[in-house]
DNA sequence: TCAACATTTAGCTAATTGGTTAAATGTCTT
DNA sequence: AAGACATTTAACCAATTAGCTAAATGTTGA
């Protein structure tokens, strides 16, 4: 997809806000940690199984790590198989991360007003 | 401060929440860059007139970040400095997204049948 | 086609969060 | 001591989130 530099920007900031929210949540740090040791694919029903609450609940986390592209969904049957991305996972934190690594000019961001 | 293999992890547990908890908010992550691109310390003043929110409002953010221990408080006179914590910030996160990268014993388990 | 299965979606409520304005706390200057 | 200054805390309200139960969707197999 073509897009113009502000737009892939904003996809850009959209992408963390959906990633960050998503790992808020104990639960659902919960799921990705589980999925990443038992290699990276699982049924919903095997992740269901796993937590104390609800299964509706559980789907709900999972359609919030999908939406956030930390997971994605492969239906097999009756059986919805979601698989982790870790690359985005790694992708997305880690260059967010990377920030606090680099020395920052101050020119860059001290031009910038705040506008939210 | 000494502990228990167990309360070492239950800390380590909380931490890891309530940093996931603070970076879940875009004005509280976008303090962080701030912070960092001035250098890792601004006074509380500095910060608030970068929002559009209200002194309040970035005031709890703040409180949030300091909660979690990515900002750290020094009184000066009747300023308040914050102090960026960037190591810490990269220690939680880099760690918990450390994960993602190992190969773990676990993943041997894949190929167990799970539904019994 | 019917029933059992795997899972999601709908609809509701309780808890949490983020925003506001107004009041409070503590410091500096004169 | 008085008043300006820097900032937080208190109290409140609206929006969002996370949990539940019940109903719906789509698949398999007799």
């Amino acid at each position: 997809m073509l897009m113009s530099d502000s737009s892939k920007g904003l996809n850009e900031l959209h992408e963390i806000e959906q990633v960050f929210k998503a790992l808020a949540h104990a639960s659902r740090r919960h799921i990705l940690i589980v999925m990443n040791a038992r290699g990276g694919n699982m049924t919903a029903g095997a992740i269901a199984r796993r937590f104390s609450c609800s299964w509706p609940t559980t789907s709900r986390h999972l359609r919030m790590l999908a939406n956030a592209g930390l997971v994605t969904i492969q239906k097999q049957g009756r059986e919805w198989v979601y698989v982790l991305e870790s690359k985005t996972l790694q992708r997305v934190v880690g260059e967010w991360l990377n920030w606090f690594n680099v020395e920052h000019p101050l020119s860059d961001l001290d031009s910038i007003k705040e506008t939210e």
